[in-house]
DNA sequence: AAGAGGATGAACT
DNA sequence: GTTCATCCTCTTG
């Protein structure tokens, strides 16, 4: 069982815009597995470590919001070049948050579906009308978005400075292959074909992971 | 100007 | 297992 005070020892490192440039946006998903998600918003800080992604891979996936080159005020930032956060509305009341990666016109994204709250607990909880920790404190995209302060204002935001408002952060930790489960992704059964393509990464045995039968 | 529907979560049975 | 809250974005006219 992974020791959450080991974590808040361990030294991290800012993931610079480069981590996002790729065209791999599959690949990216898979590697920010294990990596932290950081906000400061007005010197609050919360930190919780990323244990679900999902990868939208612009033109040719019919669950991006950019299939086709699908080019709208939403999701311009898409357009741009990787590193930015996207941000939108689901169902008229989540803020589900993403992060643009590729060069510019490739318009990739990976969704963040959940965390392991690290920092700051207290504030996370008081976000989301929690009196306790449970694993709803931020084992969905909407949950999570709502517990580490993130909203569809932050859309455009640049993730990869250490003055970043939202960054994201590495300490080093190595996931090989066996502690993550590569499945469909979820929500997306509109999409035909592209719906069974496995582009979603968890981390086995987390208890921040929701159904899929953690093991062990 | 109006209508449809959604990359969810909570509260039910 | 089911329902539905809630509102922005996009499409259509």
């Amino acid at each position: 069982m992974r020791n959450l005070q080991d974590n808040i020892e361990k030294k991290r490192f800012l993931l610079g815009q480069d981590f996002f440039l790729h065209e791999d946006v599959v690949g990216i998903a898979r590697a920010l597995i294990g990596k932290y998600l950081v906000t400061e918003f007005d010197g609050v800080r919360t930190v919780g470590r990323i244990v679900e992604t999902e990868a939208y891979r612009g033109p040719d996936d019919k669950a991006c919001h950019a299939y086709n080159n699908r080019r709208t005020r939403r999701t311009e930032v898409m357009f741009g070049p990787g590193g930015y956060a996207y941000v939108y509305l689901c169902y008229g009341i989540h803020h589900l948050f993403n992060v643009v990666t590729g060069p510019e016109n490739a318009p990739h994204a990976v969704l963040v579906r959940a965390l392991e709250p690290l920092e700051n607990l207290p504030v996370m909880l008081g976000r989301r009308g929690l009196l306790f920790e449970q694993p709803s404190l931020s084992n969905g995209p909407g949950a999570l978005s709502q517990a580490m302060g993130i909203h569809t204002r932050h859309s455009g935001q640049f993730l990869c400075t250490n003055e970043s408002p939202i960054r994201l952060e590495d300490d080093g930790e190595f996931f090989p292959d066996e502690d993550i489960i590569i499945s469909a992704r979820i929500g997306v059964q509109y999409a035909g074909t592209c719906a069974f393509r496995p582009w979603r990464f968890y981390l086995k045995n987390s208890p921040c992971v929701r159904k899929p039968k953690n093991k062990t």
